[in-house]
RNA sequence: GGAGAGGUGGCGGAGUGGUCGAACGCGUCGGUCUCGAAAACCGAAGUACCCGCAAGGGUACCGUGGGUUCGAAUCCCACCCUCUCCGCCA
């Protein structure tokens, strides 16, 4: 019953260097196959203008791509071209050959040029398919091109600083997060070993309060100050919804996985991106804001023996997260909206920071431009990230499919996708304990906060 | 988990082997009419890719992937999803 001679046909064809990114190659599970030519990148752009494509990989620091994807392309669209042809004469045959029939007519001649056709036709398909994947692998695996200003660096060293606001306190005999929390008697990283092992905390009384209060006054400023529409999302996401912001193909060491093939979301940019995934939204729409509080899940596989202590860097954590959908016009002043957003959130807590552009070298996969918003801390003498704002421009949105069309217009465009922390809770409650931490091992409450706190003023053991 | 039904264009809903990218209705857009609007009438209208300077031509897509056939929305297989009922459960 299976296909017969076929598959035999198509050994035959072999392809060489097909062993670059198949989409099976990210794992089993559910069916990805969404994979779509000319998607992540802009194939035509690179046509237009492969120096410009070659130059941004370069300030990524990778090296120049657009020799071999312009041949893969080339050869591409050469059997696709044959092999539509072939397709478009098949068709023509097969219809007369129902009009003979009709007719009484001798068929057989027609019928003998299809068979013929189709002799070359299956080799013809499966060698462009075999170019479109290794096409498609490559286009996948390649980050987002940095933003004209976008300072070139290495790494973190080459930030630039844009702004700083608050003074940070001397505080004397700071203490770190972990000191004060262990010390009120309300934060455990034993019990949560226990529980779980490394890189997770537990959380009692009021820290536990604490927490929830700071999502809870984030949600209420990014909802009613910014905009941003309140989401609950799922925190289990398919194949395409972790391709479709990128954390797949490249990046499967990052993320935890269920048995049977979920992907734990590291943040709710994934969700909240993926909302408008395949859709073509209408302008007047635009832009969309979401916002949502939901666990993080990161396997932090790269990052053994970085901040091992306390709860800078843990396995799960909240996060309020925002995400905007505009139009591509839209998308700059978007991203500083969207930074101010965060930035406010830390205004009024009282938590001094300051807010840095990343550089080439720093930069996340499907960033085109971010700026990092790093909050004091005392304990540890130094900035730490407490959020982080990215355009992605039209990036994720090709991967997506998530397009928009103007008024009036026949032809639809790429959204532009920005995404960013408001805030990062954990630290966020790290923050708190360390800049507000008293003499006495207590810790003062925001003025803030203290409505989420029912009236709560201080924090003690 | 058990039993059943079903997945078609923005929506509803036809279509069971050929001229079907898909009837019809609604909605949408343009026009006629009107002082204006409604109604009525006329017309337009899916997405993506390929070839082409263009005009234009072609291919694919009716949940997904395969198969049968000269030809598949229609037949076969597998999978996914949705809905209803029963059971279980937050």
């Amino acid at each position: 019953m299976r296909g017969s001679a076929r598959p035999a046909q198509l050994l035959k064809q072999g392809c060489p260097g097909l062993d670059a990114v198949s989409p099976d190659a990210y794992k089993s599970g559910s069916d990805f196959n969404r994979l779509n030519l000319a998607s992540m990148h802009d194939l035509r752009s690179i046509r237009d203008n492969p120096a410009a494509f070659d130059a941004g990989l370069a300030r990524r620091g990778l090296s120049a791509q657009s020799g071999d994807i312009l041949a893969l392309d080339q050869r591409r669209r050469a059997l696709q071209t044959e092999f539509q042809e072939l397709q478009a004469r098949r068709n023509e045959a097969s219809k007369l050959i129902g009009a003979y029939k009709k007719e009484g007519k001798d068929a057989q001649p027609l019928l003998d040029e299809v068979a013929a056709l189709k002799e070359k036709m299956p080799a013809l398909e499966q060698q462009e398919k075999e170019l479109g994947v290794e096409l498609d692998g490559i286009l996948a695996s390649l980050p987002n091109l940095p933003a004209d200003d976008v300072p070139e660096g290495k790494d973190e060293h080459d930030n630039v600083e844009i702004r700083r606001v608050g003074t940070p306190v001397e505080i004397a005999g700071a203490k770190q997060h972990f000191e004060l929390g262990e010390a009120l008697g309300l934060m455990s990283f034993d019990a949560a070993a226990k529980l779980s092992g490394a890189r997770f905390t537990v959380l009692r009384g009021k820290l536990a309060r604490l927490e929830r209060a700071l999502g809870d006054f984030m949600l209420d400023i990014q909802t009613n100050e910014f905009g941003f529409e309140e989401v609950s999302p799922p925190l289990l996401v398919k194949d395409d919804a972790a391709f479709g912001t990128a954390q797949l193909p490249k990046f499967t060491e990052d993320l935890f996985q269920t048995t049977n093939g979920f992907w734990l979301i590291p943040t709710a940019e994934v969700p909240l991106t993926n909302l408008v995934n395949d859709a073509i939204l209408d302008s007047d729409e635009l832009p969309l804001r979401f916002t949502a509080r939901t666990p993080c899940f990161r396997s932090e596989a790269g990052s053994a023996g970085r901040d091992t202590r306390g709860m800078i860097r843990q396995h799960q954590f909240y996060k309020v997260e925002m995400v905007s959908i505009t139009r591509p016009d839209q998308s700059q002043a978007e991203h500083e909206r969207m930074t101010d957003a965060a930035e406010t959130v830390l205004k009024r807590l009282g938590l001094p920071f300051r807010t840095v552009k990343l550089c080439t070298g720093d930069m996340g996969f499907s960033a085109q431009k971010t700026y990092d918003i790093e909050v004091w801390l005392p304990g540890q003498g130094m900035y730490r990230e407490i959020s982080s704002c990215s355009n992605c421009g039209d990036f994720q949105a090709r991967r997506m499919k998530a397009r928009f069309r103007a008024k009036g217009e026949k032809n639809t465009q790429f959204l532009h996708t920005l995404n960013g922390s408001g805030l990062a809770v954990g630290r966020c409650l790290i923050a708190v304990l360390e800049n507000y931490q008293q003499p006495d091992g207590s810790i003062l409450v925001p003025e803030a906060l203290r409505p989420y706190m029912g009236g709560l003023e201080r924090i003690t053991a």
